[in-house]
DNA sequence: AGGCTGCGATAAATCGATTTAGCTAAAGGT
DNA sequence: ACCTTTAGCTAAATCGATTTATCGCAGCCT
């Protein structure tokens, strides 16, 4: 009853509601805005353009707002591959965060690729978002440090490059290996097995360090032959090979650690390939949970990130950013711990 | 060498490229917008533009484009949850799909719920989104029909409704259903159960026609006492027992086809924790892949939905309302087979 | 009475593009 | 020589908001 009149009736401009109301463009504005009492707008008038306002159901048009603010009140994310559970559990929570503080976000994918993911970040700054939240590619510091030399607010999660001054979250890599070795060490395996990926990321060089300083801690000689290092390549017929061959040529063997969720679903597929028992045969424990770990008999011990955590504290650091009251607080630099899940399957 | 000159270094505009051209800003335009000929530009002046443009980087303000032309080049995209895998996938096909066409993503979830639905059409439409891509959840029926009477560019996905003619694209419910019961029934299981959830959604109602036929095309009598409909209300522990005493109670049971790969994801769950044997106590078959059942041994069978044409196909239909062109096409409705994929589990 | 202050509201500039209408000079027609 | 085209380019309006600079008027002071 209210709506269609003509038939393309042209949304609602502030300059119709002013008309409508009886004041200027100006006034409206100020009263939408809150600055009534600041620009001594009347009570009397303030209320009148409000009732013009609510009767007509005003909407602003947010891309004059954000032409005029240079505000567009809209996030980018960047993440690996928004079907990674990981990353979309990630995404889940970063949403809800962003509209919490009133954002909205534009999202893409890197798909690990740094080309790829330098394109996006120029895309993204000429949609002209406030901010960025970034799980960086390999490759991508050069892009990161641009950002950062234009002031450009912006967040890293899941990875980080030593020579960028950027603020980012991730878990406490080390210590969540290390909390995962020590458990296994503790139920008696000798001879553990390390498979990780070839990726010139900190997080993945940081899970190596936990293993190796793991067992030097306990005095347990690190042996190269124990790690396999799979290439990053998403062949996955060739790694569950690799893995395969892996397992067999280490005779002693009794527990594998897998430095992501993805080897470790190769890793189950080859055990069970394989004949294996989990645990007997071969205990297991998996860097990043996944729904199958909990499933997949007899459940595969984890150490989980706190996705949670993670997403809400890089909201909070980008927020900070962008608050221009506060700025100047680069170079925050968060590890959260992981949580340690036991599960049967060590 | 080039960009930081200043320290705070305004972004260039149009303006200033024509500046330093030595021509008019409406010069600029045109070129960039191939409208050179049409405006009768000269070849040298042209070529002398693209050369500051060149030089500079010089890149379109895309909000004072998108506030001119009414157009935004985003799309907004809605979905159940970003971090369901289905809806995951469907969102990285959908991302890159855009990308192809020129398009961003605008990305939300509606955790199922109708009235945030309706709050992020809203908010979409405030975004001056150009369409719609939405997996609607149950009672959205007006929000949709809404955008509908505003002739909004719009394509539903994985469901629709019966009363509002929209475009939509979704898998053969009913077919797939079939698909995989005439398997279960061919190799020889008696008294199949089905285990759907109560949503008032068409996807559903079809796949529970597909059960009921099915078994009625093959002089099976359907017995309600093997259907079971657990309520949607994310309780998940609550909808683990209803499914374990299912099992229990059915005495002769000797497969189950869930309606969903979450239902079939409790439903293992249920399985192992009664230590029966997946096929030979109970074949089992579900609806939609997910990961788990790839892996988890002997492999579930499954009808597989097929992401990858739902996003092009309904990308397509997009582009083509977007296209003013050839308008018209409302009422477009697309149902792509699913794919049978047989595994250890019957 | 003239000058100053404070109030209440507005006019006009601005953000950075696109697009319509128009302007100037040269060419063509009679 | 005068009028009409046409080619080549530009001025100015516009999209829909925000924000700065003013403006008129009432009251107060001297």
């Amino acid at each position: 009853m209210k709506e269609q009149k003509g038939q393309e009736m042209k949304r609602l401009s502030l300059k119709d509601v002013a008309r409508m109301a009886g004041v200027a463009p100006s006034t409206v504005s100020f009263v939408l805005n809150g600055k009534a009492r600041q620009m001594r707008i009347s009570e009397e008038l303030a209320e009148k353009v409000m009732a013009v306002v609510k009767k007509t159901g005003y909407q602003p048009h947010s891309v004059a707002v954000n032409l005029r603010t240079g505000q567009s009140k809209t996030l980018g994310l960047m993440v690996e591959s928004i079907s990674g559970s990981f990353f979309a559990a990630l995404a889940r929570v970063i949403e809800s965060e962003a509209d919490r503080y009133g954002y909205h976000i534009v999202y893409c994918s890197t798909e690990n690729n740094a080309t790829k993911g330098g394109e996006l970040i120029k895309m993204l700054s000429r949609q002209q978002v406030d901010g960025y939240l970034i799980t960086p590619a390999a490759g991508m510091e050069k892009d990161i440090q641009q950002l950062i030399a234009h002031k450009r607010p912006l967040v890293l999660m899941d990875s980080y490059f030593p020579d960028v001054a950027a603020p980012h979250v991730l878990i406490d890599n080390f210590g969540g290996v290390k909390q995962g070795m020590e458990h296994l060490i503790d139920r008696g395996s000798k001879q553990i097995g390390f498979v990780t990926v070839d990726m010139n990321l900190v997080q993945m060089q940081e899970r190596m360090k936990g293993y190796k300083e793991t067992l030097r801690s306990h005095n347990i000689p690190v042996k190269n032959k124990l790690i396999l290092e799979l290439p990053y390549d998403g062949d996955k017929e060739a790694s569950v090979r690799k893995i395969r061959q892996f397992i067999q040529t280490n005779k002693g063997l009794d527990a594998l650690f897998f430095a992501t969720n993805y080897l470790g679903i190769l890793g189950l597929e080859c055990i069970a390939g394989l004949g294996l028992k989990i645990p007997d045969d071969l205990a297991m424990v998996c860097f990043d949970d996944h729904d199958i770990f909990r499933l997949y008999p007899p459940g595969i011990t984890v150490v989980q990130q706190p996705i949670d955590d993670i997403a809400k504290t890089a909201m909070q650091l980008l927020m900070n950013q962008l608050d221009k009251s506060q700025r100047a607080l680069r170079k925050t630099k968060l590890e959260l711990p992981g949580k340690f899940i036991k599960r049967g399957s060590s």
